[in-house]
DNA sequence: GTCTATAAATAGATAGAC
DNA sequence: GTCTATCTATTTATAGAC
């Protein structure tokens, strides 16, 4: 009963750590986050923090493949549902929207890495990444075959689905006091809508008669 | 003799110091980014750093409003040119790619601030991207009544433009390291024209008959 | 303008008691 | 599992000579 109690409450101080940490981590960046401030916020102490992780690199990394894979397996799940390339696209899109709604922390640390030209990625990180675009790749290719979709570099379509959706996603906060508005963007089914249509209109072959 | 030689020994330590203080405030965020680094890489002493700006905040501040400085003035400037709106957008995703590109750490710094969500930003930057906003803005509106462009949340399709450069930049190096290819999109009319084609199609009106 | 030396504060990490 | 206290290295910033 001691042990199951002791077991529930580790669980819970390890857990804490995690949000504070990629709570921080979004806010401020690697270098910005503080691991004094990770763990005051976390409501434990520094040694606390230490005693889950090994240190501030591995609670870091943990919390970014956390993120990849789980883009990972919901990309890979669009792709095995099968169905027609256009559905299969805004299911695409509609993993990357969710993936990042269900992490707050999510689009800041994504928009840091991509500026970090991924110094932190290891190489399994790495491969997660090629997964994701060979899911996309995929898309892209039955697109083609079956809706004559253009051929365009699956990197470039990539590029224009998720930067986009994490700038709107991690930018919703301040845009309102900025006086910078876009009021339907705050609704995440907006957000799909447009870039799958964005996407589509992308990929959607020359007409045949008009100019 | 003596004072101009002092003078343009002053600007040339000065530059230099503001050069090697953007490439590391885009390698490794402003945290990351140590004032020892920056001025080693300067080839000057720290105190010389400090010499010339009050502090690393004023320093990084300084780097900030160039860039968006630089993007006001080639969006305003597109905009003054006139001519058809497929054009001026044309002209708008342009001046993004060329004023990105003049500046090797725009598109990291860029990136990083907006997963910064604007806490480094103060009101004359804000105050300029909302001039940017009003721009394209501008040029949408003009497509509406002229072309029959559809209604589209200008800043949506700001998001869809900006952010994916930037992330096409700031990742060329890494890219063919990490077995993600990309080959075209390094060449930068490659970029312009695929983002220009993508927010035109996305803008196109509704076929007559088509479905 | 430029440098050396150093102050002062902060941050990551650990020892060791409970 | 959890905490207090502390060690050590790093980091921003300045004083003051040349």
């Amino acid at each position: 009963m001691k042990v199951v109690r002791k077991q529930r409450d580790a669980d819970a101080s390890r857990q804490r750590v995690w949000e504070a940490a990629a709570v921080a981590f979004a806010e401020r960046g690697y270098d910005g986050a503080k691991v004094d401030a990770i763990a005051a916020s976390a409501g434990v102490n520094k040694a606390m923090l230490y005693y889950h992780f090994a240190d501030k690199l591995t609670l870091y990394r943990a919390i970014l493949k956390d993120m990849f894979a789980a883009v990972g397996r919901a990309t890979t799940a669009v792709r095995s549902a099968g169905g027609p390339p256009d559905v299969q696209l805004r299911g695409y899109v509609d993993a990357m929207v969710r993936a990042a709604e269900a992490r707050p922390h999510f689009p800041s640390i994504w928009l840091r890495e991509v500026a970090e030209a991924g110094r932190n990625l290891d190489p399994d990180i790495f491969a997660e990444l090629r997964g994701v675009l060979a899911n996309l790749a995929g898309i892209l290719q039955a697109g083609s075959r079956q809706l004559r979709w253009r051929t365009v570099d699956p990197f470039l379509i990539q590029a224009g689905i998720a930067a986009p959706i994490m700038l709107v996603l991690a930018t919703r906060a301040i845009r309102t006091r900025a006086g910078i508005s876009a009021a339907d963007s705050d609704d995440l089914t907006v957000l799909t809508d447009h870039f799958t249509r964005m996407t589509l209109a992308t990929l959607a072959p020359k007409p045949r008669s008009a100019r």
